[in-house]
DNA sequence: CTGGCTCGGGTTTTT
DNA sequence: CCCGAGCCAG
């Protein structure tokens, strides 16, 4: 370790460099050893910012500049937390020295929680809350609406929920909204409203995400006490994709950094697209205004991608207003253009999407590098279908994360409720669930009772059990319930918690009623609920479980079989694939509609960052397609390259488009298929009998929130699999169960019992 | 309570 | 067109 002294000063590499400077380029090593005073460092796509940035807390740190734990570092997702804590681990060999703590490493609502969690009591909070999750914020926000006698249809949970979303990201707390702000929801009750959840969570002893930064946010502008600490505390601050950052986020940030101005933000105003859920780019852009004699260093040395996908991208974006403007660069040599191809519809763009990865599959590549990216999740769809038939291996990512699944969301509604008594909405969720008979005529009545006497459900429910008020049945399967309670909330004190969960698990029924289900599903989510208990082992407490699955549990993507990978753009920022296919790039579809519709030269200038960090995503490929035609909301449309294809300059683009070049292929189309109905007029598969079976959430059984496709290679040769036979029941990942109807080498028709008959190859297909 | 119906709405998504 | 939510019937 380098004692400060010694400390290199040097810009330039030096043979005596410690070993986080290796590697380093002279501006990132700028970045790394300007410590002192307010600093924004502008990092292009590509340009090696985690390096940097990690590199800078190790300086920190080795040169004694502080101790870790008096140094803030924040992220806006777990990934980003994750990579860094393990980069720094790297980086100084192994654990920090537990004398000098850990540096105060994660996203910013992690660091909300652990804040927070010290000064509950000073909101009106006990340090055991609980943290409500979106699909709880809108049950609640239900009932507001329902007991405040409002039109749910007209004005819906949704609607308020995402008001007070925006709201809290701009720091307003219920008292700073004006009548004209309350005017947004049913006719001026938003702040009533807001007021009243407001109130309901502190009943609860709950927090919304929102409110873990909102009420420190508070917190620090109110007492001068807790203000101090922590201004005191944070020597260095450092914040990653501060392009994202909200208000609320900034002014937390700002009031953290008022003290020492050791701060920090790193960033790129070309790659904000996030401002639909209150990200300021503004933020980015006035970082010199709100910190005088800020320092600004720039990364533009680009690692990852071809002059030619650099140019294309530099072009596009450089149609912004604006920009704080950065020119990437790189040593590489040219590579591949970019290259566009145009086709007639939908249909053929994923044929035609299929087709180049089968290529490159044939060249050698392999299918772990190629990734298909999608302006909006639906689009995934034509290719999954695609992929389906041709037996390409394919991995979806988005829907449904680990703790957004039914059964494990009932399982921590139990942990909840053991943990914190108050927690009613945990307690709704699973009064009756598995079924004992407390219907809503029970439960009806235990809310009256609870908010006549202004207590929670689980007080309530042992009242109630003194009065005649239930049916018999209703009051012994109550009582039931009461009595488990309290045993569990007694073995809590004694058990290790993954213990104690088994056993509610067990003695609550659940995985009784799980068992007696004997279904795929119901198999998947035992497996679920295993994994859930196994991952407890992990914490010293129940409450710092339950802190860790709302806050951070995700399922990282596993990247071990070799798939392509489908996302949406926003998905893929931040990862990096050698051939990167750009699909439905026209008017309406991307930018979107939407976009175009509302939100004027602001929301066009975020769909065309999108297309800047969509391109700067490729390595070495990177290809463009648009189609003529597309079915719509049932509705065949058609459509115009996007503008974003006109803006690629000229000389780094190779053009294959029927449409903006040569009208060959159009013409070829054109000839071949005489109309954009002929798949549906010739019922070529997607008629009415086209049932589209099954949506990723729908599959629980899978083991995160990718969903993936069976069978590991696309089948080489017409050789069938021999444990297959006509009129043996099977089952695809997809489709579900069905009949083998005819095999055809390695191709096979099957009536699926619910997705109808469907063409698929037989590695898709397991015995059933 | 399940199923079948109608109706409305339909970017992007993290925590 | 496809999905989810809510409603009513059995």
């Amino acid at each position: 370790m380098q004692s400060p002294d010694q400390a290199p000063d040097a810009r330039t590499p030096s043979p005596h460099d410690p070993p986080y400077l290796r590697g380093l380029n002279p501006p990132q090593r700028e970045a790394v050893l300007t410590t002192e005073g307010p600093l924004l460092v502008l990092a292009g796509a590509g340009t090696g910012k985690t390096a940097a940035l990690t590199a800078r807390l190790a300086h920190l740190i080795a040169t004694r500049r502080a101790y870790p734990s008096e140094i803030l570092a924040v992220t806006f997702t777990n990934k980003a937390a994750r990579e860094m804590k393990e980069r720094v681990g790297r980086m100084m060999g192994g654990p920090q020295g537990s004398a000098e703590g850990l540096p105060w490493l994660g996203t910013f609502h992690a660091i909300g929680a652990k804040m927070l969690r010290r000064h509950a009591e000073l909101v009106g909070l006990q340090s055991n809350f609980t943290i409500l999750d979106t699909d709880d914020q809108l049950r609640l926000l239900k009932q507001l609406i329902q007991a405040a006698d409002i039109d749910e249809k007209r004005w819906s949970a949704r609607q308020l929920g995402g008001l007070i979303d925006r709201w809290k990201n701009k720091g307003l707390v219920p008292h700073d909204i004006d009548a004209g702000e309350s005017e947004a929801f049913a006719n001026g009750k938003g702040q009533q409203l807001y007021a009243a959840y407001q109130a309901r969570l502190l009943a609860l002893n709950a927090c919304d995400f929102g409110d873990l930064l909102l009420h420190m946010l508070t917190l620090l502008k109110t007492d001068r006490e807790v203000l101090a600490h922590y201004q005191q505390r944070f020597r260095y601050i450092m914040v990653d994709e501060y392009q994202d950052t909200n208000s609320s986020q900034y002014l937390w940030l700002r009031l953290l950094a008022q003290e020492r101005k050791n701060i920090c933000c790193v960033g790129d105003d070309d790659q904000s697209i996030y401002s639909w859920r209150g990200a300021q780019v503004e933020n980015i852009l006035k970082f010199e205004k709100d910190f005088p004699g800020a320092k600004i260093v720039k990364l533009e040395q680009n690692y990852r991608s071809t002059p030619h996908i650099l140019a294309a991208a530099s072009g596009v974006i450089a149609e912004n207003g604006g920009r704080l403007g950065k020119t990437l660069w790189t040593d590489e040599a040219d590579g591949e253009k970019v290259r566009i191809i145009g086709v007639w519809d939908g249909p053929e763009e994923a044929r035609r999407v299929g087709e180049e990865i089968e290529n490159h599959q044939r060249s050698g590549g392999t299918l772990d590098d190629v990734a298909i990216l999608v302006r909006a999740q639906h689009q995934t769809r034509e290719f999954e279908d695609r992929f389906i038939q041709i037996g390409m291996p394919y991995r979806i990512v988005g829907g449904f994360r680990f703790y957004e699944r039914a059964e494990i969301r009932d399982a921590l509604a139990y942990l909840r409720l053991v943990n914190q008594p108050a927690d009613d909405l945990a307690f709704e969720r699973i009064v009756n669930v598995p079924k004992r008979g407390l219907g809503d005529k029970a439960v009806e009545k235990l809310h009256r009772l609870a908010r006549a006497d202004r207590t929670p459900l689980t007080l309530a429910a042992a009242r109630i059990l003194d009065t005649d008020e239930l049916t018999p049945q209703a009051r012994r399967a109550l009582g039931n319930f009461v009595g488990d309670l309290a045993r569990w909330r007694d073995m809590a004190g004694q058990l290790p918690h993954p213990e104690l969960a088994r056993q509610i698990l067990d003695e609550s029924g659940y995985t009784a009623a799980l068992q007696a289900e004997r279904s795929t599903e119901a198999a998947g989510r035992l497996e679920n609920l295993t994994e859930l208990v196994r991952a407890m082992e992990e914490y010293e407490t129940l409450g710092a479980f339950l802190e860790h699955v709302s806050l951070v549990m995700d399922n990282e993507a596993q990247a071990e079989a070799r798939k392509v990978t489908i996302m949406t753009i926003h998905a893929a920022k931040g990862l990096e694939y050698d051939t990167v296919f750009l699909v439905g790039w026209e008017e309406g579809i991307f930018p979107s509609q939407r976009a175009l519709d509302e939100g004027g030269i602001a929301s066009l200038e975020e769909e065309r960052r999108l297309a800047y960090v969509a391109i700067t995503r490729a390595r070495r490929r990177c290809i463009i397609l648009h189609a003529a035609n597309r079915r719509i909301y049932g509705q065949w449309t058609s459509s115009i390259p996007s503008r974003f294809v006109g803006e690629l300059p000229k000389a780094h683009v190779d053009e294959e488009s029927s449409l903006t070049g040569g009208a060959s292929l159009w013409r070829a189309n054109w000839s071949e298929r005489d109309d954009p109905f002929a798949d549906v007029a010739r019922g070529s598969g997607r008629g009415p009998g086209w049932a589209r079976a099954a949506t990723a959430g729908q599959f629980v059984s899978e083991p995160a929130r990718i969903v993936e496709a069976r069978g590991s290679a696309v089948s080489i040769g017409n050789k069938g699999r021999s444990d297959i036979a006509l009129g043996l029941r099977v089952f695809h990942q997809k489709f579900g169960y069905g009949i083998v109807a005819e095999i055809e080498g390695n191709k096979l028709e099957i009536d699926f019992e619910t997705a109808g008959r469907k063409r698929v190859m037989d590695t898709f297909v397991s015995l059933g």
